[in-house]
DNA sequence: GTAAAACCTATGGGTAACCCATAGGTCAAG
DNA sequence: CTTGACCTATGGGTTACCCATAGGTTTTAC
């Protein structure tokens, strides 16, 4: 297989990806193949394959595409990319703590509501028709904005 | 205010949400308004605002909001949609704790990332073109796959 | 009384990172 | 020479909304 003219699914196989994620970084402008002068087919070099095996450690750190496009886009004009990587780690750190921070406390909803359910009946339908393990659960924010006459 | 002839607008306050949201459990058969004989305006009654604290209370709890049609319908049907809830729960656990993990192993990757990157020179291009930093992260998978003539 | 502000409607497009279906062209092997 | 495996381009789907537009309605104010 010669490694500088892959087409779409051979480049693929060498990153692990599928031919479809293959063609949306090329979409998305990460990739740059050749046409074939024939039958138009693209065509990607062993340098494509080294910038698929950079996104892919690009994408296990946590850039999105439109990020490493621009990581790429400035490695190719010559500047160092290497303190806008920073900054986006940097930037990008806190939200994946929050992000963590919120799903442990939904898992923690989920458990608390699973036990406390434990031994309650299953909701026999009558006139209310809504899940009574559901409407068991606590409500966080009350309804308590200005005139408003529903109390719960 | 009548809390039986509710427009979007008034609905949305009530469930501390925007109108759009509204809307969209509207679009996707969360909610049936009647619509007002004169204008079309869409009109909710009391038991709409009671589903629509329900689909907020279920939204905590991590169902989607497909999944909430689906508990809504049933109950709507007079059947009991407990047993389908706890299904749900007890599926979407482990899911849930899965992601957790994931994105903690991703921030570690982050946080490894800048503390091992913290003395390392910013890169300057030099044909390798691709960011010196990223290039440096170690691959988890490395690219072994049948007959493949690049080592890295 | 009327004009502007604030609301409503329906439609359609955008988000992120892909996946999939379709229709039609190309290439290798039997 | 016909399969089957590949390629191409296009367009639509995923999630839970948000936003823009254009046009009709209701409310408020002068
Ligand atoms: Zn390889
Ligand atoms: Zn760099
Ligand atoms: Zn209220
Ligand atoms: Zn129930």
């Amino acid at each position: 297989m010669a490694l500088d003219a892959m087409k779409v699914s051979e480049l693929a196989r060498h990153g692990s990806v599928t031919a479809e994620t293959v063609r949306h970084y090329t979409r998305e402008g990460l990739l740059a193949p050749t046409r074939h002068p024939d039958n138009g087919y693209q065509l990607f070099s062993t340098t494509d394959l080294e910038r698929l095996h950079f996104i892919q450690r690009a994408r296990k750190l946590g850039f999105s595409v439109a990020e490493i496009r621009d990581i790429l886009a400035h490695a190719d004009q010559g500047d160092s990319p290497c303190p806008l990587v920073r900054d986006l780690l940097i930037n990008r750190l806190p939200q994946i703590h929050a992000r963590i921070a919120e799903l442990e406390a939904l898992a923690h909803r989920m458990e608390q509501a699973l036990e406390s359910w434990q031994d309650m009946p299953d909701g026999t339908p009558d006139g209310h028709s809504l899940c009574r393990l559901i409407e068991s659960f606590p409500e966080e924010t009350p309804c308590n904005h200005a005139p408003c006459s529903h109390k719960r």
